[in-house]
RNA sequence: GGAGAGGUGGCCGAGUGGUUGAAGGCGGCGGCCUCGAAAGCCGUUGUACUGCAUUGCGGUACCGUGGGUUCAAAUCCCACCCUCUCCGCCA
């Protein structure tokens, strides 16, 4: 939620950055609105200090034993009066509410302005892809003939876009997550935190999931209970509601959990394999800090997601999205995209966000360093996406006769395995 | 799931329907005292919105949440949420 300052002050601000972020918000109709509650609010207190008035005085002859009936019969006015403002207040305030929560956060100044993904600034790249000698399989075919990769499994239980894990590859996914968790948490400074898989909709609220973004979450049927599409969100409402001493930031935490998403609209893409599924694992990385340290937060945020692939010795690079490519709450995104010999391209394995003080406002997170509270800055970024990375090690790290070698900083976890074959 | 107790400011804890933003205490901040500190004493101490105003002075709201009764609600009524205790069930 951006600061409503903004939209009173500096509604051409406003204007030109969502402009900038593809957005059709009709911002007049909440500019009107805005200012018909606002003379409203200001009408309907006037009258209540006058009740406040005439009910001191009204104490004050009560405790003379004199009579206030005369006054007591006129309040009843003032009264009913001001219960006409509050409920047409009430409506208004709620139609503004539901208006102003489905304005994104606007982009960044040094964001590149552009559609899509083809007007991505490419930032760094690490490592060349690796040239192979065979062709190279993707990790569908790698996985089944491993009988690693359970697609017909997943499918028989649970339907599309689900996908169940065997044995190594069971074993390879539990790794991965330890090894995220233990880098992060030891090399990296984060705090591991393992939060509820299922959250209230206030929350998803607080972490502009909702009311957007309904169609994308699952749901429990008959229960305010969301299944967390990240971990961004229990994260975020870890703090909702409090004021953190300044001294306490940046408070970085790293958390394991599935994500769970409908992908609504994605119907007929990467359908093939377990790039995008209803269920995967992630280990993210979560920030609260000051405004001033923000955006140095989200270099080093980026930095700690791509010692990941470092340490897996993945090719990747990095990109900054462009303006019309932004998630709703981010001011600033870096992209890390995994090279995959499998799909010969990038394909991307964690997003670091900045997202400003918009989910702070929401969440009503702050900090003191002075006498005034302050909104925080929050950050977040996947460090990484579990399944993703599971795919990038089956292609990246195939042979010639269909075994899998597992990297050397993934084997301390494996029981001393170096290769998975068939 | 059954029975009971309770939710008040950063924390603890009072609060008869009428100058209650809310006693008292703790903590925090400022000062006195001291070579310095502790103790003691004095003072101060929330958030949001908003009007005038640019150190400041007002207004409104906020005592779990949402409704209701009333001229007036922390206080009365209703619903919901949460916490705790006991019983049952369960990994």
């Amino acid at each position: 939620m951006l600061d409503m300052k903004l939209l009173r002050e500096n509604p051409d601000v406003l204007r030109a950055a969502l402009a900038r972020r593809r957005s059709a918000i009709a911002l007049d109709e909440i500019i009107a609105l805005d200012a018909s509650r606002r003379s409203l609010v200001y009408e309907m207190e006037q009258l209540r200090a006058e009740q406040n008035r005439a009910s001191g005085e009204i104490a004050q002859a009560k405790r003379a034993k004199q009579d206030a009936s005369a006054a007591i019969a006129a309040m009843k006015e003032v009264s009913d009066k001001v219960k006409a403002l509050e409920e047409r207040e009430r409506e208004m305030d709620a139609a503004l509410r539901a208006q102003w929560m489905l304005v994104p956060n606007i982009p960044a100044d040094e964001v590149p302005d552009g559609d899509d993904e083809s007007a991505n600034r490419l930032e760094r790249t690490w490592r060349e892809p690796r040239s192979f000698d065979f062709e190279p399989k993707d990790h569908v075919d790698l996985g089944q003939s491993l009988g690693i990769l359970d697609f017909d499994g997943g499918a028989k239980v649970s339907g599309a876009r689900f996908t169940v894990l065997r044995g190594a590859g069971a074993r390879l996914e539990r790794a991965l997550i330890t090894y995220m968790l233990d880098l992060h948490t030891l090399k990296h400074g984060y705090t591991e935190i393992l939060p509820p898989f299922l959250v209230l909709g206030s929350s998803m609220e607080g972490a502009g999931q909702l009311p957007k973004f309904e169609q994308e979450a699952f749901k429990v049927r008959d229960r305010d209970l969301w299944l967390v599409p990240t971990a961004e969100v229990p994260l975020t409402n870890l703090h909702r509601d409090e004021i953190i001493e300044a001294d306490r930031l940046p408070i970085k935490y790293a958390a394991y959990t599935p994500s769970f998403r409908s992908e609504a609209g994605s119907y007929g893409k990467d359908t093939r394999g377990m790039l995008r599924q209803h269920q995967f694992d992630k280990v993210e990385l979560y920030k609260f800090t000051t405004p001033e340290q923000s955006w140095d937060e989200l270099e080093s945020l980026t930095r700690d997601a791509e010692a990941v692939l470092q340490g897996l010795e993945l090719p990747y690079r990095v990109v900054t999205l462009p303006s019309g490519d932004y998630g709703f709450c981010a001011a600033m995104t870096h992209d890390l995209e995994v090279w995959l010999p499998g799909q010969n391209c990038y394909r991307e394995i964690s997003s670091c966000s900045n997202c400003t003080d918009f989910q702070a406002r929401r969440a009503n997170i702050r900090f003191r360093r002075d006498k005034k509270p302050e909104l925080v800055h929050t950050l977040n970024g996947s460090g990484l996406a579990v399944g993703r990375t599971l795919v990038a090690i089956i292609e990246n790290y195939q042979q010639k006769d269909g075994s899998v070698v597992i990297p050397n900083a993934l084997r301390p976890y494996m029981n001393g395995l170096d290769r998975i074959e068939p």
